[in-house]
Formats: structure tokens, C-alpha cells, sequence
DNA sequence: CATCCACCGGAATCACGGGTTG
DNA sequence: CAACCCGTGATTCCGGTGGATG
């Protein structure tokens, strides 16, 4: 049923943005002075996850390159890139600068070196998932870096920026923010419907259809496309040439257990153990958590890490707490 | 009310593996 | 070859917090 599957992943970079005029607008402004050979503003565009950022500054970047002859960009997800060294590494990988760089046992700043020596073209580079980022100094750092251009993306502009001393947020508060706000409804319709033209065969699903999606997941533009998918290889596998209600109402659920399933598949067999003792309770305090963890592995690791492991997955969105220090439970997402 | 202590998370330090250097 | 460097995960140590206890 799928015609072309593409369209529907969530990095998918649309020709035409809808909706989401200004942001592009402004990101576009901030990046200007790159087409005269100068460092752009550095902007920060934050807001709740499935609105858009990663996709508009992806965009821009684009339009970007095609506009400009000389220009440089690279994308890195802090989440997965989350040491300095491998951001910066990341960042080298762009300008092709990394050979004699071997991963390690290189003078120990050797990497931003390279990074402020380079003398090319402009480089726009878009950090996502910047709150992820273990050492946010580094932003401090390339944010000083001259010819660098950085578009940061975050969830909450105050997460990234509380840990920072005031010292070090100085020079990124002139930043140019730009805010993302949930898409309404009827905005999620349209994002949606040029993705079921070129994705899906004609007539496979209804405009109704697509205003139910769109309930379902608030406004989440990764999970309505997610729950497409799902609905799209539920109809097929049930030899169904339309996508009905009832596939969708089923499909909503499994599209976030998918996502949440895609996390749980990269935890470690010491994060995988304490993933499954807290969904097999449901609610669980810390003691008794810690106990049982001990008791189904050999080689048991410490409160300490355990809690790293805890706090990671709290990120991911696997987990869940309530109540702060003695009170604290930690709780199954369902 | 004073004390206790379960819990969190920052910081310093260690251990290890992969890499280079002399 | 040994000696050394580096990044990363893990451990150790510990101060802060605030509900529980007497």
C-alpha cells in the first residue's frame, strides 16, 4: 500500500513547508549574512518534540545551499553525540578536517583547534538535541568560534541554559529564539496531506481520517506520521485498499509503543533489566528497585550508575518519577 | 522540634581499551 | 617493545534535601 515510503519518515525534508512561515522567515533572516561570506546569527529554536524544528532548519540550510555556491553544514544529534569530543569530531567530519585526527590520543584541545584554524567557506551547523549535551561549555566554545554559524534546537530553552553559569550564557542569550509552538489540528491536516499524496495510492485515506490522526496525537507531527505507517501496513497486511477508523484508532497506540519500542532496543542489558522490573511493577520506590536489580544480575553495578541509567531513561521517555527525594517512585509509561 | 536517613546527583578518580611515540 | 595519551564507563566519596521518626 505504501507507494513511497520515504515521505513518511520522520526525516523526511518536504520541498514546500506549510505552515511555519515565520519561523522559516526569521531562521532565514538569522542566517543571511552567510550569503555575503559572513557569520550568520546564532539562533536557538526550541518547542515540544513533532513541530518542526529539526525539519525547518534542515530546510533552510537546504535552500540555503542552493543559493550559495561555497557553503559548508553539517547536522548532529547531540543525543547521539553527546561528549564533546564526539561533537566536535562531528563537526570535523563536515569540513572533511578529521584525517590524522585518529578518534584519539591527539593533543588534548587538538580538535577545536583544527575547528577555529579552519579558514573555508561559511559552515552552518545545526546542533540537535542540544539539552543532551553532557558538557554545555562546548557551546560556549564554538559559539566563539569565528565563521561558525550554529542553529541550536532544544525542547526548553530554560533546561539548556539552567546548568550554564551566567558567565558562560552570556554571549548565547543574544541568540535569536525562535519558538514552536504544537501544531493545531488543522495544520497537522495539511502537513499531513502532501505526505499522503506522494506516500500513499490515491483515495487510501480521508481527509476525516486525517483530522482524527491529528487529534490522536496532539499535534506531534513525528507520531501522526508514525501512526500513517502503522496504519498504512495494517491496512495492507489486512488486504484493505483504504485506511478505515478503525485501523487508526488501533494504529494510534502501537505508533507510540513503536517509537517507545525503538528506544528500548538500544539500552544496555543492565538498563533493559531495570526497564523491565519497573514496567512489570508499574510503581516502583528506589530501594525496592535497586534490590531487585541486584538480585536478577550476576555482576550487579552500582546505586550510583544505576541512577544514571534511571535519569537516561527518564530522558528517553521510557521511565517515569514522581515525588522528589525520599518520596520518589518510579513508574512505568503506558 | 531535633534528628535521622533514603535518595539524588556533582565531582574526583580509577580501569580499560585503543591509539601513538620513542 | 614499553611507555604514554586519551575518551568513556564505572566507582567512590560526599553534600544537600526533605519526609519520617521519636
Amino acid at each position: 500500500m505504501i507507494r513511497d515510503a520515504r515521505v513518511l519518515q520522520p526525516e523526511f525534508v518536504p520541498r514546500d513547508i506549510v505552515h511555519r512561515t515565520h519561523e522559516v522567515n526569521t531562521l532565514t533572516a538569522a542566517l543571511e549574512p552567510v550569503t555575503n561570506d559572513i557569520q550568520g546569527e546564532t539562533t536557538l529554536l526550541y518547542g515540544p518534540s513533532g513541530t518542526g524544528k529539526t525539519c525547518i532548519a534542515r530546510y533552510v540550510t537546504e535552500q540555503l545551499h542552493e543559493g550559495v555556491l561555497d557553503l559548508n553544514s553539517q547536522y548532529v544529534n547531540c543525543w547521539e553525540d553527546y561528549s564533546r569530543f564526539k561533537t566536535l569530531y562531528r563537526l570535523l567530519e563536515g569540513i572533511n578536517r578529521t584525517m590524522n585526527v585518529h578518534r584519539q590520543s591527539t593533543p588534548k584541545d587538538e580538535l577545536l583547534e583544527r575547528l577555529r584554524d579552519y579558514e573555508g567557506a561559511p559552515y552552518v551547523v545545526i546542533l540537535d538535541e542540544v539539552d543532551q549535551l553532557e558538557d554545555k561549555r562546548v557551546l560556549y566554545e564554538l559559539n566563539r568560534t569565528k565563521d561558525l554559524t550554529l542553529i541550536l534546537i532544544a525542547n526548553e530553552e530554560q533546561e539548556l541554559f539552567e546548568p550554564l553559569q551566567p558567565r558562560l550564557t552570556s554571549r548565547l542569550q543574544t541568540a535569536t529564539r525562535i519558538e514552536f509552538d504544537r501544531y493545531t489540528t488543522d495544520e497537522l491536516v495539511e502537513i499531513l496531506k502532501p505526505r499522503v499524496r506522494w506516500g500513499l495510492p490515491e483515495d487510501a485515506i480521508r481527509v476525516t481520517q486525517l483530522e482524527l490522526i491529528s487529534e490522536a496525537v496532539a499535534g506531534d507531527a513525528r507520531v501522526g506520521l508514525e501512526v500513517l505507517r502503522v496504519g498504512a501496513r495494517r491496512a495492507s497486511q489486512r488486504g484493505l485498499e483504504t485506511i478505515s477508523d478503525e485501523i487508526i484508532y488501533d494504529a494510534a497506540p502501537k505508533a507510540k509503543a513503536e517509537i517507545r519500542q525503538r528506544n528500548v532496543e538500544i539500552l544496555t542489558t543492565d538498563q533493559r533489566i531495570l526497564y523491565d522490573i519497573i514496567t512489570e511493577h508499574g510503581k516502583i520506590p528506589p530501594s525496592d528497585l535497586y534490590k531487585e536489580y541486584r538480585d536478577r544480575t550476576d555482576d550487579p553495578k552500582s546505586d550510583r550508575m544505576v541512577r544514571n541509567y534511571l535519569s537516561k531513561m527518564e530522558r528517553y521517555n521510557l521511565v517515569r518519577t514522581e515525588g522528589e527525594n525520599r518520596g520518589r517512585t518510579y513508574h512505568s509509561v503506558s
